[in-house]
DNA sequence: TATGAATGAGCGTTCATTCAT
DNA sequence: AATGAATGAACGCTCATTCAT
């Protein structure tokens, strides 16, 4: 009976948290009202504060899922086993393919509402979202180590370098998709990028 | 009395886009209040109507604004005179050092509530947004044409793609530096990205 | 809580209206704020959202509801059986009787708040005023041909002119009663007005 | 110079009264902001001040001018010499021929407005109005009377009862008018109150 | 005397939150 | 546990009134 009522109560939240993301993304944070929530998560609005106490807790909430289910999709994506640089590449393709998928202009929208509401409030927000970033970085720093040390890229230039130029050319194709649309091929940054980290002859190779 | 009118008015305006500026910055476009505008323009709230017939048109003078410093801004660092390469590295590093400088957290938050508004409502708001970006990476792309007429960039490159790759690479390093704060160091994008740039040695070239 | 659904609305609904209603009439509409209807519907200022989207969809549901009871109120006096004459009668006494009777000041200021209103914005408000109007026109108009017909008034008479004039005087009366409250015998009018109608001798008929 | 100045002042508060009217009459006594009547009147908001002190004290002094213009305009139609019958023939039809006239609409509105806004504060604004209609009662009354004294019209009837009844169709007209617009023709109204007036048969004459 | 920019109280309306059912 | 009617504190905005010029 406990269990019965555990498990009503995580998927009730999770179907909360759900439409709270789906909401914030297509509306605004500020824009979308609890009504809203409540209707696109099929219960009433005096309902979601059963599980959440207030709209700023259901923010935290909703945070705390979207990193949680970006380290999940990283996770994956690193879990290559071919070659370092052959999953740096599939690490790109894969997250800039995204950004021509559908709900590709919800999905930035979200992410960049999490972004100016954590820059507002990095006390209370900030954490988990600096943690994210950081670990994506790791994570690519990592894999050019590796390739470097697979001999696949250039001993000569600086791991972290590449790897935050990486996360940015990405984080700048969103932004760039969602203002321009389909007036841009942001595929060809990935592209670009990959070629150059590739082929790159650096300086003092000369 | 007369006395006032242009200079008076002229000023008064400036005044309001300012503080709307940073008050949206600062608290976001939907939690800004006019209350909160018109003390930082040292107005009562009422007075803002005789300038902007409502919140949303101010919206858009602030949009304006931006667009019309943006361009002046980029006008000025692509009149480089040296070497279109040269004009690059300017461009490039005067547009990174300004994400360090004082009040670049603001600028960055008001540059990405102003991608959201825009993205909410692209016919009302999106056009002169549209435009200051491909202004962007025309200009961007015409440099790197002349830099490659010059010799002094691979022309195995795709122009238009690295100058969508560049700008890329500066919105993601706005992003991060927004959400990283110290913990990162945005200007080594800049510096690997120019170094990219100069010594890629294509595919084709092999 | 569905227990309350369809009978709880109505009544509040029915409230509110009423509310407006007196409060339109007591003060005028424009002067009227949404919290003095509130408050004398004994509910808070946003709960009328509830019920009524706006002020102005407030005032239409009054007009309908106050052409609704006029409607039904002449309908009654119409259903005489006895004589058309006699229903003539009927009908000038009820009407007039109900200028001296309680809440007919706020009646008479209602009706004129309600006909400015329509007169300003005829396609919005004018429509179900008119054919109130109009409706009350023709029923008087058929009694008089009836008692035309009956022989109980002279045929030399435009039974459409003597329905307009009957309703003018009637509203004429409301007005003066308004003006000059106890200082004037409306009822006298009404006597005048049937006797003329009854034992006119018409110029041709000379 | 100081009568300069006498002349100036009450030409300025003549201007200004008219344009009050007007505007009341156009867009509602609530509606109309003081910003509204100085453009009409072709001042600023500000100058008003210097010859009323607050709005309220405005609309006092436009009653009083209407119950001036009134007065006259009743005052000459009055100055008949023929016959007393021939002169209430004549203030009717030139009454009720106002009501087809330019501008009827508009009168009418300011009319009611002023109506309602006497019904509202009797004590305020109440006194003029009230002396204004019994002194157009009191004058049909008296004309009346003439004429019956003249053997014109039946003595056996109520003079002040017939007064009163003509004022009320005359009123009512002006509300139907405004109402029903061209629908309706309130010039019968008119000559049918006269006719029955003239040949009426009462009851006591049988 | 006249101006019109500025004020500030108050309007219609929205919405996060509460609570009787 | 869930509902949804109700609250009340703001919000964007208007306008009668004031006052430096």
């Amino acid at each position: 009976m406990a269990k019965v009522t555990q498990a009503h109560i995580e998927a009730r939240t999770k179907d909360i948290l759900d439409a709270a993301m789906r909401m914030f993304a297509r509306r605004g944070i500020e824009n979308t009202t609890m009504q809203e929530i409540a209707r696109e998560a099929d219960l009433s609005a005096g309902a979601i504060y059963r599980y959440f106490p207030s709209k700023e807790e259901l923010l935290r909430g909703v945070f705390a899922d979207c990193t949680k289910q970006n380290r999940a999709s990283f996770d994956r994506a690193a879990a290559d086993t071919v070659s370092p640089m052959q999953a740096l590449r599939d690490i790109g393709r894969s997250a800039w393919s995204e950004l021509n998928a559908e709900g590709a202009r919800e999905s930035a929208m979200l992410s960049l509402e999490t972004a100016l509401a954590a820059a507002r409030k990095p006390e209370e927000l900030g954490g988990p979202r600096r943690e994210m970033l950081t670990a994506q970085i790791d994570m690519l720093g990592g894999l050019i180590r590796q390739a470097q040390a697979a001999g696949e890229i250039d001993r000569g230039i600086d791991a972290q370098a590449v790897a935050l130029t990486l996360l940015a050319a990405y984080l700048g194709s969103m932004l760039l998709a969602l203002q321009l649309d389909e007036r841009v091929d942001t595929y060809a940054v990935c592209e670009l990028m990959t070629d150059m980290v590739e082929h790159f002859a650096p300086h003092t190779g000369q």
